[in-house]
DNA sequence: AATGAATGAGGCTTCATTCAT
DNA sequence: GATGAATGAAGCCTCATTCAT
């Protein structure tokens, strides 16, 4: 493993535990086991640094939504959203406090902005991909053509976007029978709708 | 109005405009127009000053919720919760920044967090609220035994959280229009669910 | 004496001493009995420091130049001339280290350049200075007009500079007598020309 | 040409176009289109360069003098020091940049010295090459033994140096025409006086 | 209570130099 | 001889906090 992702992942685990504030150069060298020149051999500045690993963030969410564009028609609806709800609360969860910090540097928001949209990626996609994917199930029948399927998407991801961020924010680590119980009595609701008998 | 909350005022656009890294004892004396060291005859430390900000965050919500209280069984359960996910929304959006940025500085959410336990408080507190109205509502034979109000509470807050957030981060304005919009159509998803004919 | 005295002259000497290239914040704090910080209440930077010394350079040429406006037609020519060069031999020499360390730093030669360009002065008005004495001198038929009042001004301070120069070079101090012994060789063969029997 | 001398003609280059204090070797090295490791390959270090560079400063001047010792007699005397004169301005107005840079580290400007010292070199000894050169012209009759030759050295060259020096202070080119002008209304001056009818 | 100059710890970054390849 | 990643010392500067007025 090069020295460059040595760096990257230390910064990572660095921010999480310490914060974005406290997130020290120095600091990041020690956990990395190198100098602190070897920073600057690698990244252009502790922001090029912190961009870098933000960029790294949600990767199975997204990866989970990449899948998700092959499994129209597929399984079960249900099923498909379930897959893609776990990788959402659990990727939240992992990144959220990398990723909320970025709100304490404009500077560094708008320089990120740029990038995801200059790439047209960004966490906003999310929402998109399964918006389309209910989309492509209205197609093929197995969807209500009355439901929203944008209004949808949010109201999952949403719920566990929020979900997570509770969670960091108090504290609380994140187990698996939990994370299942949330996600599937989301589900729950969202199929069944509160507005019926 | 008192130095006091001038400085606190100060403090809060500061932090909104430059974001909490860049939000510098001199450049919240000279916006509050005072000297910085006016700030340490009012405040401890601006650790203090910043945890005195985040406590006066999601006031609306919050008072929306204490509405709730008293609502069911009035008006009808969709326009309760439509005044409550129009509240959250543009709360949550005023004070993504504010809030999000703590997960920069772990040592002083944890002090955050200590003091909303200490007052039975917390964000968190939000959804239980319509939790709890829901299942007065459920009482009162308004909503159906078959949901689960929870899970309806965390769907519609998650939604308007998420929605707050990717607005922040998108650097994106609420307009009303679009808040109503995406209002409704959660609350008609919300309401015929996505699992019917 | 107030602290921002303090730091110039302590700056002034630092660079003196040690160079501009070794002349640390540290060090000029050191010399001048307050902390690092107490430099930037006082200089935006070291830079601002540097050019704040640099203008100040000079300041005895510069009167010795004024003073020669309201001469022309006292005294005689050359005793005037030689006050002029008197104050440019020991200035030029106290100077040179300071002055000519600017080109070490072409960036910050061009923000001094503005300056002086700005407020109508610098080094090459001395030069003027003497060129516009002697013009005088010329209307009150005082001085040969064959003379080409820019090239005696050229001559008269081009050798005191240069020596100066080549002093410093050398390392070595300029004592009264040397200084006196020069001014006066340099005023006679000024006088007398090369070209005469 | 081998490597040596391209480190060399980069660094020569870098100092120039940057300053001293920004010639980094990352600079010289990506100028010269070798490595950083190559410079110590072929230079001690970068100080040692640096005085490397220094002594191939005003080759120029220095040879136009070694031609001056086989001129006395021939030609004219104004004709041979105009030679002298020309080299100068031009080499000095080259060089300056790089020479009084050398102010800024004074312990370079000792190493510096004592290296031209020990080889019987340095700058000052254009000056006395001229005056050696006027004396000759003395003993033959083409100058007046009224004249004092160091001063007209010094004079001449000083004149030259200090317009060289101002220049590039004011970050002027250097024309021919200009150099043409200035050379011919010093020799004039020189020549002529300035306390002759 | 209000001030703001002074502080000094500590952050980010640069850079000459080394050394294993 | 050539390389360039790694080093670590040291530089400049920021900033929360104090304290004498």
């Amino acid at each position: 493993m090069d020295l460059k992702s040595k760096i990257a992942d230390a910064a990572e685990l660095v921010i999480r535990t310490h914060g974005l504030a406290k997130a020290t150069t120095k600091e990041i060298a020690k956990t990395a086991g190198c100098s602190e020149g070897s920073l600057y051999n690698h990244f252009k500045s502790k922001d090029d640094l912190y961009l870098h690993i933000l960029r790294g963030q949600l990767k199975n969410v997204m990866q989970a939504l990449m899948s998700l564009r092959e499994m129209s028609g597929k399984e079960t609806v249900r099923s498909n959203l379930e897959k893609v709800a776990r990788a959402g609360v659990s990727d939240y969860y992992q990144s959220m406090p990398l990723i909320s910090s970025i709100f304490s540097e404009p500077g560094l928001l708008a320089q990120h902005r740029e990038g995801f949209t200059a790439r047209n990626e960004g966490p906003h996609r999310a929402n998109e991909a399964v918006e389309s994917y209910l989309l492509e199930e209205q197609k093929l029948g197995r969807l209500s053509e009355h439901v929203n399927p944008r209004s949808a998407a949010d109201m999952l991801l949403g719920s566990c976007f929020q979900y997570a961020f509770q969670l960091n924010f108090l504290a609380r680590p994140l187990s698996d029978e939990e994370q299942n119980a949330f996600v599937h009595r989301v589900l729950d609701t969202l199929f069944l709708g509160i507005g019926n008998e």
